[in-house]
DNA sequence: TATGAATGAGTGTTCATTCAT
DNA sequence: TATGAATGAACACTCATTCAT
């Protein structure tokens, strides 16, 4: 792939993660287009249709985090705290727009896992270590936080984050 | 106005509720009529636009509700149950739609801020009660319910759902 | 349906044909309803895609054209008299757009078929008649005419089309 | 021309041809591309659009039904040979795309008048060789002749073909 | 008044053509 | 020079809204 095309790549991805983000899943092609500073037409040579630049922006989203996320995890971190990092840096995604990608899609149905796979292994160390809830199964915990991840405009420090993490604290 | 005008509002409303629960919010004006058994200049005698439709079901929604909640309130029901039954009244209607919907609009704000109202009571009763955990604002708990509830496709006894009422209760 | 509706169709059949016979099959939605003098909404109200649009007018044409050879065959004219009137009738009509319509369609296949049936009629009836060449199968001479007739542009009085009638002719 | 610049012009003319001929005119630049082997870009370093694409292809093809017409006509074959040669010949080319090639461009034009000199001579003789029908004006056999072969998919031995041929053999 | 037909701006997508690499 | 990435006008089609019946 030449320079000047993965730049641009890079360009779309980023705009449309930056619209998503602001604007929800509602933005069109063209506003995505403008916000890159490109032309529909690129979009159209980077991803076939409005569902593979959706998809492809999820699966970076989610990788990305997986990538973090699998880092702090493997550090020597409190598990308490490689979770709460782990909700930081989510929040700080366009994570809303994972409600709106067809999660049948196995090029997004993997990466999603893949990210799952890591969280869980936190949240069942965060249990073994005495800073988590253990009476709640794990993939409700991990339910839970994606239900807190996955709002439109959501934050880290906003009420309801900091009710549902302190709630799942161990006392 | 007159008896089959208020005949044909009650229609739109039920209609657009329903499909609105069935379809999510991305239903079509024509789609409404259709449902309502109504010609599309019908809804817009009675809604100048999608918007003002959306805002008075939310409002029918959120009236609703206030009433059941405060009638249960009313009662002599332990508070904890009162709650439950708010969210179980709650799932069952298109509760999602409300995040499609301009909150600033007064119309809306205001039976927003009585359901607000209602729960509140019924949050801090709760924790009065015992059967509620003490150590969390009441307005957060609203939030975390709020949440909960406000999911397309909610159900009462789905495992998050659970989660967030167990992690409510007092132990 | 209401009468603006039956008018309003009326009018994109007929400029729909108008265009198509002008200018080819390649005429966008935009200028039918230009032609008509309507917005495009109104071509899909009436038709649901183009190909629909094509297929109605298509069939259309062929009814007309099967109508006005089945009561000139109901007629005492000489069968090649008929036949010539086919011709002269057909050429008048955006014929060359069947070449675009997907004949596998049995909503055009059908008008089709009655087309030919009745102008395979009148074929036999001139070979027996005497004037139409016998030493020729009537399914020919029948895509011999097709093709003089389904030209763009074609008229009856054009060197090619006085050819091929001469040329069927009995001597 | 460099070596390998004429070499790309024939790649591109080939390949054209081989597509027209294949998918009919409706054929996209980059699929022609491809098809050569080649980028875009050389394609409209060749050809200033695609309209001169289109005339140069054919020009190419008639030049080259011209060529072996006139050699053909050289020999001391049957002239109703030659002439069934030049159907035979004709067939194989994509004749269909001549119908979108706008003929008053002189560039067309000439090839076209060229070729259709050398066919109409090859008429004329054949019918002063008795062969063919001479109660018909020769431009009238080369119309007949051109409807032919101009058809998308047209071929030497289908019915139309033979009925035409033999429509126009002396009897 | 209720109906649903008409409207047209807006959306996703394609493709001839231009231009940076 | 050849490449193929970028462009944007054009197309088919949708749907909130208006308006004739």
């Amino acid at each position: 792939m030449r320079a000047d095309a993965r730049r641009n790549r890079e360009l779309i991805v980023r705009a449309a993660t930056r619209v998503f983000m602001a604007d929800g899943e509602a933005v069109s092609m063209e506003d995505i287009a403008r916000a890159a500073g490109l032309g529909v037409g690129t979009l159209y040579r980077h991803f076939p249709d409005r569902a593979a630049l959706l998809a492809l922006i999820s699966c970076d989203v989610l990788s990305r985090l997986t990538a973090r996320t699998a880092s702090a995890a493997a550090s020597d971190l409190p598990r308490w705290e490689v979770l709460l990092g782990y909700v930081r840096d989510a929040v700080q995604e366009p994570f809303a727009m994972l409600k709106s990608v067809p999660v049948d899609d196995p090029d997004v149905a993997e990466p999603v896992a893949r990210l799952h796979a890591v969280v869980l292994d936190v949240i069942k160390a965060a249990q073994a270590e005495g800073s988590l809830r253990a009476d709640i199964e794990p993939a409700a915990v991990l339910d839970l936080l994606s239900l807190v991840v996955c709002r439109q405009g959501a934050r880290a420090d906003d009420p309801l984050a900091l009710v549902v993490l302190d709630g799942l604290r161990s006392r």
